[in-house]
DNA sequence: GGGACTCTAACGCCGCGTAAGCGTAT
DNA sequence: AATACGCTTACGCGGCGTTAGAGTCC
């Protein structure tokens, strides 16, 4: 009774939003491993699984690299563990304390990019208005 | 007198904030080609090139591919030229609108994302507080 | 002629997309 | 026995980073 609600590939896929190809990379990667198998070899995600797979797909806007992603996310887990030893947690906050600032840094360039695009967006508009209302005039 | 102020690849790299190696290749790919040459074969560019150089790197937000950029900054030329002929305009402005909805599109991407990393961030932030008061709480 | 700069050519990388060919589930 | 679903293996790609070895500028 330890093996109920197990899911496969694509039932998760469909709930989690991402492709068959990618959940099965971040497994290959150990990023997010199938917790197991079927008799006939079909990768089985329990719900915590999906849950993992909906927190890395949310750390996707970091830009992290894989090794960093799931540096971040064992980093946490290993940290909300009570078991984890005190003479461990110096070394892990410290891993911790270097995502966040990444991720303050990660929100400064979005904030850039963000004021970039809508002004890119202003301009293209506008190119857009006086090109139709051009060709309005030369038209009818 | 037209070959004035032409500047060579690392004083281009060094104004713009763009690698040789990124240069180079959007010459390659006819993103931004250089103007000229030197005698020995050295790229030399013009300020309008450097003007279309930046402009392109204001563009990287839109995570375009390279031909759609190529396109876009033509298409842009290309209306903005005052010889180009009425009956070539109509396809333009198409293919303008078309990058318009892309940014519009893009613009959002990114506010979701800034909210995800927003989000992490405090999260990241939270969890660091509790982690460091508790490292504290044991220790002096 | 020496040091800083640049050239081409080539391989490497990451995060998957995309078949191809074959086994499993129901 | 058909149909839908999944498996592994492997190649491809975009946008450069990164040598390596040779040439150019001044």
């Amino acid at each position: 009774m330890e093996d109920e609600s197990m899911y496969q590939i694509g039932q998760v896929a469909e709930a989690v939003g991402l492709s068959l190809r990618t959940i099965r990379y971040w497994g290959e990667v150990d990023l997010v491993p199938p917790s197991g198998r079927s008799q006939g070899g079909f990768r089985l995600y329990t719900d915590a699984d999906i849950d993992r797979l909906r927190l890395v797909k949310n750390l996707k806007p970091l830009n992290l690299t894989i090794d960093e992603m799931r540096d971040l996310v064992t980093v946490r887990d290993r940290l909300a563990e009570p078991s984890t030893p005190a003479d461990q947690r110096p070394d892990l906050v410290e891993r911790l304390a270097l995502f966040a600032t990444i991720a303050n840094e990660r929100c400064q360039r979005l904030r850039e990019q963000l004021e970039m695009v809508d002004a890119l967006n202003a301009t293209l508009q506008d190119e857009l208005r006086s090109a139709t209302t051009a060709a309005e005039r030369s038209g009818p």
